[in-house]
DNA sequence: CGCGGGTTTGATGATGCTCAAGCCCGGTGG
DNA sequence: CCACCGGGCTTGAGCATCATCAAACCCGCG
């Protein structure tokens, strides 16, 4: 196993709770690589989610079809640093709402269910560190809903450059439309008008 | 203590992990009650979520208001045996940023940060049935995230319908328009075609 | 050079908001 | 017991916003 990318996971970690020496050379045991490239897909609608995915680097859209107009509805994208799962499904190992699919080369650090639980049962002070990021995305994600309803289409565009610049720059803005909720065409002008402003 | 309450609690955690006696005898020393009536708030919008609270009996809402129209937008209901907390908020000890407020008279279980952390290493099994709680949450926010963007509102009024029977008999339709994300009006609309179909 | 994915532009139209008025009904006080 | 609130719900008309569709455009790449 490269050493260099599970590092990057044990850097992640300690920003957030301290580990001994030892629990650092444990929790190495317990994780796997995987690489995907551009259109492979992590996740599919309907499958069960077997593993937690840490990124470490490339980019993956989150999405679910549209049964209607037949196109994607972006639910999140997840870049380098991230955690991409549907938690849900990975915790009640039922099927996932919804697919995740690389936008780009992608390396990610992938850990079983009940590799999982056994981590947390010798490295207890890890579940502190999930804890936290948990409720991190939940915090996040409930500022977004607000946003979404409170704010302008610009607003929320220009929010997310400030937020996300990374995920501007690796992301079409058709896709970024629809995680906005709104058309392509209508980013398209709000862009145009931003320009011009 | 009423034993009554705490009980509810113990209850709702045996639901998801165990408790020997000696842990649930514990549990009771770190929670105390609260008690809100109608229009009261648990949490206002810029002050720091102290406790975490969990709802015994009674119905709350979660809102911002939106600066432009003056309105109150819902975030969430919260009624018996949920969660209501700005969790960011409490974990960060950061300003909120929404409020939330009752809606009838609400009987709660609180508990503040220093002794939820002290609860948790007191009785480290709750780590998973917090984790659990999260889990859920947001896996049914990445749930209704997806609804909002693929449905029509008649389709998600059903299915709230059908998912909180009790919160429809509890909340005025307005405010469950404001959580659904159209007008007083659109609702009416809509219910009305709903009946004649 | 031609292809294809992504973006832009314009015209059109539906969806759902706004505002204003009326209605329904439970509660309160005379 | 009735009158009158007032909060919530309904209805209608007009209008703004934004989606849709179609076409052109841009540009990197085989």
């Amino acid at each position: 196993m490269d050493i260099g990318m599970i590092d990057q996971l044990v850097d992640n970690i300690l920003g957030h709770v301290n580990l001994t020496t030892n629990e650092k050379k444990m929790l190495r045991t317990f994780w796997s690589e995987k690489t995907l490239i551009k259109g492979d897909y992590l996740l599919r609608n309907g499958d069960i989610c077997r593993t937690d995915n840490y990124i470490v680097s490339g980019a993956l859209k989150a999405f679910y079809i549209n049964p209607k107009s037949g196109r994607e509805e972006i639910l999140y994208f997840a870049i380098d640093n991230w955690w991409a799962s549907d938690v849900e499904s990975f915790q009640k190992q039922k099927p996932s709402i919804y697919s995740i699919q690389a936008l780009e080369k992608t390396h990610l650090l992938q850990i079983t269910r009940p590799a999982f639980y056994r981590m947390l049962e010798q490295i207890p002070r890890l579940e502190g560190y999930f804890r936290i990021i948990l409720e991190s995305y939940l915090g996040s994600l409930q500022r977004s809903i607000i946003e979404n309803k409170v704010c302008t289409v610009q607003q929320r565009y220009v929010e997310f450059m400030l937020r996300y610049p990374d995920i501007v720059k690796k992301v079409p803005h058709y896709l970024i439309a629809s995680y906005l909720g709104c058309s392509a065409e209508f980013l398209s002008r709000v862009r145009k008008k931003l320009r011009t402003s």
